[in-house]
DNA sequence: AAAATAAATTTGATTATCAAAGTGAAATAT
DNA sequence: ATATTTCACTTTGATAATCAAATTTATTTT
């Protein structure tokens, strides 16, 4: 993927040249989903990204301005990621491509609280969802949770 | 990219490993938004795919049911490839990722019809758009468009 | 002081992508 | 009827991305 380059203005194409490939939206996904934040996190992703392609990916979508880097307050050696502004506008992006996989997929594996969030209205879903990423939880885990707040999971 | 592998049963990650590529939403975008419908038509998209990428994107979206492709009836030269329930599903997705692009985009380049569109209500312009695709319109060109059922373009 | 942990980097092989040229069948023009 | 053009690809050879595995450097824990 011949990457940097900017075919078109097209809105959509500027999107695919960004977030176009096979790990960037998996990234952004662990850190929406789970409030994954470090480097290590990240490699233990179930789909088993390599040092070197995550190490690369995580300095494009900081290029990108999708998110930022900070050292660790606690530990000199762990750097915190965390996700801007345009990296949490992508919560309906995301969860779209969510969607369309649940119902496409032959057999798609989520938790179950994922596949009940789907049936309510999806604008209510995702307020809930950005709401508790600026709370500091994600869609799954943390006190102000998709999870929590809509009472699934329980 | 190694497509072809099932990393893991994670909906997101379905739906990547099929679309997160360069070209895929591009020739999505140019059958949903434009209604082409023959290789020479996608081969003159704005960013210049060139033959063997494009022949190579439509035989894997149509291996993986996005898409069908059938002889014209008209010229047995020409193949009319055509969206599949799946493909016409992906209409919130590309919405989201045509919106995302236009508010991140620092010049965004679009019909002018599209960002008024923006402004309306997404789930009715998605149904709408839908139901342009359906009548054999796009979401810009045809009697069924989305521009002109919103009479955006006046 | 030694061992473990964290965030990467390096290496060398494999795979994808690219632009440019070429192919063969069907349609159109002469 | 013949020549030319159009159309949907395929082939080719170079460039670029991706991969798993091993290594490096700085920090923290034992």
């Amino acid at each position: 993927m011949k990457r940097e380059e900017n075919k078109s203005g097209c809105p959509i194409n500027y999107t695919v040249e960004i977030l176009g490939d096979t790990w960037s939206l998996l990234i952004v996904r662990d850190m929406l989903a789970l409030g994954k934040k470090t480097f290590g996190e990240f490699l233990e992703s179930e789909e088993r990204i390599g040092p070197s392609v995550l190490a690369d990916r995580l300095a494009h979508l900081e290029r990108k301005g999708i998110l930022a880097k900070t050292p660790s307050e606690t530990d000199r050696r762990k750097m915190i990621y965390s996700l801007t502004e345009s990296g949490l506008n992508l919560i309906p992006l995301l969860y779209e491509v969510s969607s369309w996989g649940s119902i496409t997929s032959p057999n798609p594996a989520a938790p179950d609280s994922w596949f009940e969030a789907m049936k309510h209205d999806k604008v209510l879903v995702q307020r809930l969802w950005r709401e508790a990423v600026e709370a500091g939880s994600s869609f799954f885990l943390g006190p102000d949770s998709v999870v929590a707040k809509l009472g699934l999971d329980v």
